[in-house]
DNA sequence: TATCATTTTTAGATGAGTCTAAATTCTATT
DNA sequence: AATAGAATTTAGACTCATCTAAAAATGATA
């Protein structure tokens, strides 16, 4: 077993890496709010444990070890996080903070029932793709609301969990995971946007928009407004 | 907020407090398996934020601020366990484990949703009371089975939660907390003890007996055999 | 290509919780 | 009352994860 600490690490590593390629030292010193000097001692850590490779100055990247070990902790994240709003009625703002402490207690026996009692499920509340024990993940390809143009339709695939706010500002014009929209305008030079789910029209500033990650739903690309 | 170690020393002083008034040094080191120094220098800490009275080699006695936190952990422990049993099915020789850890990282939100799906309740798989949310217990006074005579007629109150093969000891007779039984035979100087629960008979060692609370059923304290 | 702002690493310190070994205090028994 | 044995505390060290301040490396740009 790892500490909190250790596993946190490699949950971020994961996260940035999935995006960019290139993990920085300051990446993570921002994600994980901690110092840059503290990132680089864990850094000289999680190499030692074969769980990173890292060139100085030129960041980190996880090892099949890093990476296992941090899919099994983004796991027992995400099917804690499906298992309070499921079973417990937890909103899905709330989710979050509770699952990045439990995450780290979860017993693989507990992590078996709540998978069972849920039906073995793929998503969480936010959208995310729930790993399977073995490691696998199908992370899917979708873009972000804010690069749809006038007239487009499409399905919320995945809202980033990570702001509470946001979450609660984009739930309340129902776009949680699944939801079908249709974008009805786009004002530009990052303008806010007009779109109509489920028969009601909403306005979305563009910064919330980087955050709701879409599939565009094809044979619907005409006429704006 | 407190961190784990010291809720979890805050908990075995209670614990230990409630059986021996005085809680020496060596009995939390025991309990809670570390060497006495460490206990020693954590009890420094404890008192420094007044959450425990310690006179030098005298032991030491929560205060009014150390028994809520200890109770607030107990609450958490035990409906943690409860919910486990009862949503989850997890045996009631594992939850406790499960719980040690959760305990710590429990949100008032949640505990608040557990208590409510569970309906309230009072007790939890071992037959501990679990403590009101603000901090009222209500301490059963139950005698060791080992106590009872021959021909006594009982209910089972309680069952210590910290040894599994105890608890699976006792479960595969039935001495499930509510579970009523007779004493049908004791043998002398702690021999072993039959009883029929539930229209089977079994024998038990008087060492798991001293760990099986129960209380008496009047009106039944007539022949032996 | 030399310079400089940015990024990263090193150096050294801190706090929490633990340990072992040694000193101290208590207490039960002579 | 003296003393041996047990319990407790002190002293000093260690690991983990963090911090700040300073040094070093990188790489963009003038
Ligand atoms: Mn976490
Ligand atoms: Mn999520
Ligand atoms: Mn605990
Ligand atoms: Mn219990």
């Amino acid at each position: 077993m790892y500490t909190e600490s250790i596993e946190d690490y490699l949950k971020a590593i994961y996260e940035i890496q999935k995006e960019h390629a290139k993990v920085s030292t300051n990446s993570l010193s921002e994600k994980l709010n901690v110092a840059p000097a503290s990132v680089t001692s864990m850094i000289k850590k999680l190499s030692e444990k074969k769980l990173v490779t890292h060139k100085r100055y030129q960041g980190v990247k996880l090892t099949k070890a890093g990476q296992k070990i941090s899919l099994e902790i983004i796991r027992h994240h995400r099917l804690i996080e499906l298992y309070l709003a499921e079973a417990l009625g937890v909103p899905w703002d709330q989710v979050h903070e509770e699952a990045e402490k439990w995450e780290h207690v979860l017993s693989e026996d507990l992590e078996d029932r709540m998978d069972a009692v849920l039906g073995y499920p793929t998503r969480d509340p936010h959208g995310a793709p729930i790993p399977s024990r073995d490691g696998t993940i199908a992370e899917l390809d979708s873009i972000p609301l804010a690069d749809l143009r006038s007239g487009q339709s499409a399905v919320v695939a995945e809202v980033s969990d990570h702001d509470p706010d946001l979450l609660r500002y984009v739930g309340k014009m129902g776009l949680y995971p699944k939801a079908k929209f249709k974008v009805l305008s786009i004002e530009p030079f990052n303008g806010p946007i007009k779109i109509k789910v489920d028969g009601s029209e909403h306005v979305l500033g563009s910064g919330a928009a980087q955050y709701v990650f879409v599939t565009e739903v094809k044979g619907s690309t005409t006429g704006a407004t």
